[in-house]
Parts: C-alpha cells; sequence; structure tokens
DNA sequence: GAGCACTGC
C-alpha cells in the first residue's frame, strides 16, 4: 500500500501524513515479522497450497485439524490470496470470548489494526453488543448467532466471498442451521458468484458431514440421492462461464496434523463407587510423586461437587508433612463471580501447586494455563428437553469418548503431561463416540421459526446434518401457532417476522409483542424483567447458610411478594436509578455487577429493536422510567397487566396449588415445586406461572410468580 | 421442603 502512494508522488502534506502512517506502522510491522516465525512452524503452514488448490476446483472444503494445527488463525489468511476471494471472509466461532481473541491475534498476524481503531483495517469481529468492523475488513469472526442473524437480513450473504464454519464438532444448534442454509447457498442461483464453504471440525471424524454437504450439490452425488430434475435451471442465473466447472461441486476433504504434546493415560482397573475419594487419592498421589511445576486440573460435574471435594482437599493437605509444597485449590465454574475465576490465570505462590476443580467450563470455554496433569471422572450435567413434559432435565451422564478425549488434551497443552481417568478403559470403550447434538436435545421452537423467516416451506422436511426428533418439532409447530408466529398453512404472520428477529425465545418475543398493545401498554416494564429472565443469575452466587441470610436481609428492600417477575423489576430499576456506584450497590445487595450490566445492555438492545419495529407508540421510552423511587410498591393493576402478558406467551407453564401443598400443572397434571432461588419458596399460592421447568433432582419451577385464575379466564376465555 | 452443566442472538 504504502508503495502505490510513494509511486504516485505524493504532495508535502500527504507524505507527512504518510510518515505518521508508517511511523504508526511500524510497530505493528515489527510485530508481524516476529510472529511469522511461528506461524511458519504451525502444521496447516504446508498444507497452504492444498487448501487453496482444494477451494479452486471445488465450492465446499471439510478440514478436520486437531488441536495446535493452527487452522482458526491461519485459513482465513491464506484465503485472502485466492483471485476468487474479492470480498470479505466470515468465520464463525461458538463463543464471544474466542471471536475476540482470534480477531485480535490474526490483526496482529497481518500488522493491521484492528476493526474500528483504523480505517485501514483488514480484520474485526462482531458479536453480540460488541463490533468492531471497519471499511476495509476483510476478515471477520463472529459468533454463530451473528451470522444466522446477518443471514435474516441478507439471505444470500451479498457481502461474502467465503464462509469458514469452526469447531463444527460441538455441534451447536446454530451451526446445524447454518449448514442447513449454506448448502444450499453453495449452489444457489441467487448469487453472482458461487460463495465457498469451508468447514472446519476438531475431530477426524468427518465423513458425515462431507456426505451432507455433498448431497446439497445439484450434481448427482456418490449415494445417488437429492438429486434434482432442475439441475441445469440451479445455474441460469449464470453465464457459461460464471459457471462453476461441473467437478466444482464436489466437496473437498483435507486432513491437518494437530500439534500438542504427548499426554500417557491411565484408566482404573475396577470401577469405583466414590469419585470424590477416588480423585482426593489421585490428588495426593500425583502431588506427592511429581516434581513442581505442574498444576492439576480435575473434571467434576457441578459445583456442589466441587466445593466437596475443595473441603476435603484442604483438610487433608493440612495434615502433610512439611516436607511436601503446599497445595492452593481453586474452583471453576460458570456461576462463579468473574474475580475468583481469574484467579486460575495467577501464577501460584512459590513451591506451591495448583489443583483446579473444574465443571465442563474448563473443557472448551476457559483454557487454564499450566495444566500438566488432568483427572478426569467421565461425567457431566447434560440438559435435555422433554416435549411430552415441556421440561429441560438436567441431570448427570456419561460424557462421550471425544469429550473425554478433548479433557486428556488438556494436560498437553505446554509440556508432556498425564491425564488419569476414574473409570476403566472398558467404560471408555464402551462410551458414545461424540456428545449428541444439541438439536436433539433442545426446545426446537427458535430453530423452527428462524427456519421459516428464512423462507424454510416446511420444515419438517428441511435437511439437516442430524434430523431433530419429529415429537420435538411438533411440539415446536403447536407453540409457534399458539405464539400466533405462524398461521394454520404454516406460514409465517407478520407477528412472528418481528419476533424472529428478537434476540430471544419465541416465548418471551410474544410477551414482548403483547405488553406493546394498548390494553396492556407495559411494554418498558416487561422488557426490563425479560431482559432479566435472559441473562445468568442476577445474583451473587452463595456458598454458605449464613451468607444466604445475609444476601436475603441485603435484598430484601428489592423482594417483591408477588414473585420473581415483579422482584426482577424492581431490583433492575434500583439498580438502574443508582447513579454513584453501580457496582458498590450490586456488592452491597449481594447482586451481580457483571450479570446487572449484562440485563442493561440486553434492555438497551430491546428497546432499541422495538422503537425500530414501531412496538412503541411514542418515539422514544419515556426518560423518566428509572426516575421516581424505584422502591415504591408496583401499581396492583399495572402488576396484572404485566403477569398476564407472561400468561399468555407461557400457558404451558401454569400450575395450581393442589390441597396437599403441591403444585400440579394445569397441563398434563404433573407435580412441579418451587425453586429454593425464588422468592415464592415456601410459600402457597392458588396458581403460579413460571418460565422454566428444570428436573435436577425433582421438577423446579424457576422464575416464578403468583397468579390469579380469572387473569387466566380473562386472557383465555 | 432446600439448589443452579455450558454457550449464544
Amino acid at each position: 500500500m504504502i508503495k502505490i502512494v510513494q509511486s504516485k508522488k505524493p504532495s508535502a502534506s500527504m507524505a507527512k501524513d504518510l510518515k505518521r502512517k508508517r511511523e504508526n506502522d511500524s510497530p505493528l510491522q515489527a510485530k508481524r515479522l516476529k510472529l511469522m516465525v511461528s506461524r511458519k512452524e504451525l502444521p496447516i503452514w504446508s498444507r497452504k497450497d492444498d487448501i487453496l488448490g482444494a477451494l479452486e476446483k471445488h465450492n465446499i472444503l471439510v478440514l478436520s485439524g486437531e488441536t495446535g494445527s493452527g487452522k482458526s488463525t491461519q485459513i482465513p489468511q491464506f484465503l485472502l490470496d485466492a483471485s476468487w476471494c474479492t470480498k470479505c471472509v466470515a468465520i464463525t466461532q461458538p463463543r464471544r470470548v474466542a471471536a475476540i481473541s482470534l480477531a485480535r491475534r490474526v490483526a496482529e498476524e497481518m500488522g493491521t489494526p484492528l476493526g474500528k481503531s483504523s480505517p485501514a483495517s483488514k480484520v474485526g469481529y462482531s458479536v453480540r453488543f460488541d463490533e468492531a468492523i471497519g471499511p476495509s475488513t476483510r476478515i471477520k469472526y463472529l459468533t454463530e448467532g451473528m451470522l444466522l442473524q446477518e443471514m435474516l437480513r441478507d439471505s444470500s450473504f451479498g457481502q461474502y466471498s467465503c464462509v469458514i464454519i469452526d469447531e463444527v464438532h460441538e455441534r451447536n444448534l446454530n451451526v446445524d442451521l447454518l449448514l442447513g442454509f449454506l448448502r444450499e447457498l453453495v449452489y444457489s442461483k441467487r448469487r453472482k458468484q458461487p460463495l465457498k464453504l469451508v468447514v472446519m471440525s476438531a475431530t477426524a471424524d468427518v465423513v458425515g458431514i462431507s456426505r451432507y454437504l455433498q448431497a446439497g450439490s445439484p450434481e448427482p452425488s456418490s449415494n445417488g440421492d437429492q438429486t434434482t430434475e432442475n439441475d441445469e435451471q440451479e445455474w441460469n442465473g449464470f453465464s457459461e462461464n460464471e459457471r462453476p466447472a461441473r467437478t466444482a461441486s464436489r466437496v473437498a476433504l483435507v486432513h491437518v496434523e494437530g500439534r500438542q504434546y504427548p499426554v500417557t493415560l491411565s484408566y482404573l482397573d475396577k470401577p469405583c463407587d466414590d469419585m470424590a475419594q477416588a480423585a482426593l487419592e489421585r490428588i495426593f498421589l500425583i502431588h506427592c510423586k511429581e516434581p513442581l511445576p505442574g498444576d492439576i486440573l480435575v473434571f467434576l460435574t457441578g459445583q456442589d461437587k466441587i466445593q466437596q471435594l475443595k473441603a476435603s482437599v484442604e483438610a487433608f493437605a493440612a495434615n502433610l508433612p512439611p516436607k511436601i509444597p503446599p497445595l492452593q485449590v481453586l474452583p471453576l465454574f460458570a456461576a462463579l463471580p468473574q474475580s475468583a475465576q481469574q484467579q486460575i490465570f495467577q501464577p501460584a505462590p512459590p513451591r506451591t501447586r495448583k489443583v483446579i476443580l473444574a465443571t465442563n467450563i474448563a473443557e472448551t470455554s476457559v483454557t487454564v494455563p499450566g495444566v500438566r496433569f488432568v483427572i478426569d471422572c467421565g461425567k457431566a450435567k447434560i440438559k435435555h428437553f422433554h416435549p411430552k413434559l415441556n421440561l429441560d432435565s438436567l441431570l448427570i451422564q456419561a460424557i462421550s469418548r471425544s469429550s473425554a478425549d478433548q479433557r486428556k488434551g488438556r494436560a498437553g497443552r505446554e509440556a508432556p503431561g498425564q491425564c488419569y481417568r476414574l473409570y476403566t478403559q472398558n467404560s471408555y470403550n464402551i462410551l458414545e463416540q461424540a456428545t449428541s447434538p444439541e438439536i436433539l436435545r433442545c426446545d426446537l421452537s427458535a430453530a423452527v421459526l428462524t427456519m421459516i423467516a428464512r423462507g424454510v416451506k416446511d420444515p419438517f422436511r428441511f435437511p439437516l446434518l442430524t434430523p431433530p426428533n419429529p415429537k420435538s418439532m411438533m411440539k415446536a409447530m403447536l407453540q409457534l401457532l399458539r405464539l400466533e408466529t405462524i398461521d394454520s398453512s404454516g406460514a409465517i404472520t407478520p407477528v412472528g417476522r418481528k419476533i424472529a428477529r428478537l434476540p430471544l425465545p419465541p416465548n418471551l418475543g410474544a410477551v414482548i409483542l403483547y405488553a406493546a398493545s394498548e390494553a396492556s401498554s407495559c411494554l418498558a416494564e416487561v422488557i426490563d424483567i425479560v431482559s432479566c429472565l435472559t441473562v445468568e443469575s442476577i445474583y451473587q452466587h452463595i456458598e454458605t447458610e449464613s451468607a444466604r441470610e445475609e444476601a436475603l436481609a441485603a435484598r430484601g428492600t428489592l423482594t417483591r411478594r408477588s414473585g420473581d417477575h415483579v422482584t426482577l423489576l424492581t431490583t433492575i430499576r434500583a439498580y438502574a436509578a443508582e447513579s454513584t456506584d453501580r457496582k458498590a450497590w450490586a456488592d452491597a445487595h449481594l447482586l451481580s455487577h457483571r450479570a446487572l450490566q449484562n440485563v442493561l445492555a440486553v434492555r438497551k438492545q430491546l428497546r432499541a429493536q422495538c422503537l425500530s419495529a414501531k412496538l412503541l407508540s411514542g418515539k422514544t421510552f419515556p426518560e423518566d422510567t428509572d426516575a421516581g423511587d424505584p422502591l415504591q410498591p408496583v401499581d396492583e393493576d399495572l402488576e396484572a397487566r404485566i403477569l398476564k402478558c407472561f400468561i399468555r406467551g407461557f400457558v404451558d407453564n401454569v400450575a395450581k396449588l393442589c390441597p396437599n401443598g403441591s403444585y400440579k400443572t394445569l397441563l398434563g397434571n404433573e407435580i412441579v415445586a418451587i425453586h429454593p432461588g425464588s422468592v415464592l419458596f415456601g410459600r402457597k399460592v392458588e396458581m403460579i406461572l413460571y418460565n422454566e421447568l428444570v428436573f435436577t433432582s425433582k421438577a423446579y419451577a424457576r422464575g416464578v410468580s403468583a397468579v390469579r385464575v380469572g387473569w387466566l379466564e380473562e386472557v383465555w376465555p
């Protein structure tokens, strides 16, 4: 770029600009050259020609490459050199932090500023609430959900030459949907130039994915299915030389070796029935035998198990002989405050070994540094949606082999490591190969609405990589029909189109629309409550009995008798009204500052979307919604209007009090209990409405409010 | 009568 400008003989001011620019750029260039050395050592570096060659001939590439191959950072950069790559490259990530940190890294490798910081930036990212995209951005890292949202706005992806879907092996719901849409788009006549698709997986088992993508081809596929009679028509929009060569529709497969340190494995000889005891013994066997440095990462199922084991490790460590170095035990789970999570990144005190007791969060989301020993209990809590009972179960289950291998790999990131599996070799052998895809385990109403909004005529027949359970599909269709997002022919309604664009599950989206109606007139209040219901818990994590009492007292002024919905409303309004120090205010009330910030971010987004969808008669939300005294009781009539909106969106989630004191769902007559985290816990009211039902030790209703029988009759005459 | 794996728009 500098060369071009110079050849034009720049004027004095341009020369000055150029000098400044060069000075600004030089540290970036120095960094780029330094990083080039390590880039060239990546296993994927020598495969650049193979990969570009494959994409010259084929529109789809399936690339398998294990941890450390460098695929997530290098492939997008390789693609920029291809002649067909005239526009942007999109690359998706399952998590926000990954999207942002990869973009940052690739910007450094290319010697370009990141995102918005400079118009010259070639690399950017886009995640919810945070976007760094410039006019010359060529590589764009985004979360899967963001790309899906972009697709609802521009269904042909006109701004992209190539879309890369990374971490496909995790099989998130949004990835399965994206693959379904992209598979068609690659061969679609709606695009002037073909879209290239790269699908990347960390596991070598990609036969199913490539067969699926192959079957989307208008070419006769190898197994002969999915061949359409409209092959010629498919390419009608193209002139002869724009049409890809007939071979171009085939899927290319490339495998790249990973780069990891070796990890030695050991199993138990016979199954154990006390996992905590087995883990405790193994921790101290490692600690007393193995030299420092080398931290221990233990995979457990949940925070209760983590806290129990933490207590016994600390008790045992207190009685060790003085020549044994001390242990530092650190819990790690998502509900833990950020500051406590950060501790795992701090170096241990000298001569001390860290033991990190973690949930699944350490399997993919958080990389714990310094780990050379992994202890794996072989189990995890897995959520599963049951369409018939309309509840989620959250039960401890055996993990899959790929999950066990992923856990093992966490020991070999910095040096050779060891992995101790607290189960037998035979138990490992009979594990499922891969964790069941999310599409088989979740409520499909949002996914089906997305399909319909994207123009899918019959969601039951839309080809997905794993066909969902027909009962779940039926449940979702009925739910969408009931919420009036689709009509009886299955076509999307104007209301459905609005709901599909909201970043919410359809039932909460419907509640927003009801609240906007003139009869309800409580849109601002409902947006506040919905924002709270969609983020992580706004309450700080409580460990001890005394802390629980303290929390109840601290939050007392915010608690409202009608239940969680109005309590959340009161809380978020009081937080928003706090003008001096919100962090201190949150801490004083034992609330999570981070969660409350997220609530305000969601609220801002929902308010903006409601305004642009003209759901509010006025042009802005009244500035004074946060003014006045937020601790004043909510007017009874307003409270009734709010809860009636929720009843309409959540008819399935109503339960009545029985003579024996338990609650039974109106539809289905199933027993539900109020979750101990609810303000209604321990109370008896004639009828409850809840946000969700999760089966753990029993069916617990969460996000609960008291409602009147009469309201139901009003809402559903 | 006493509890909440993990992401994401």
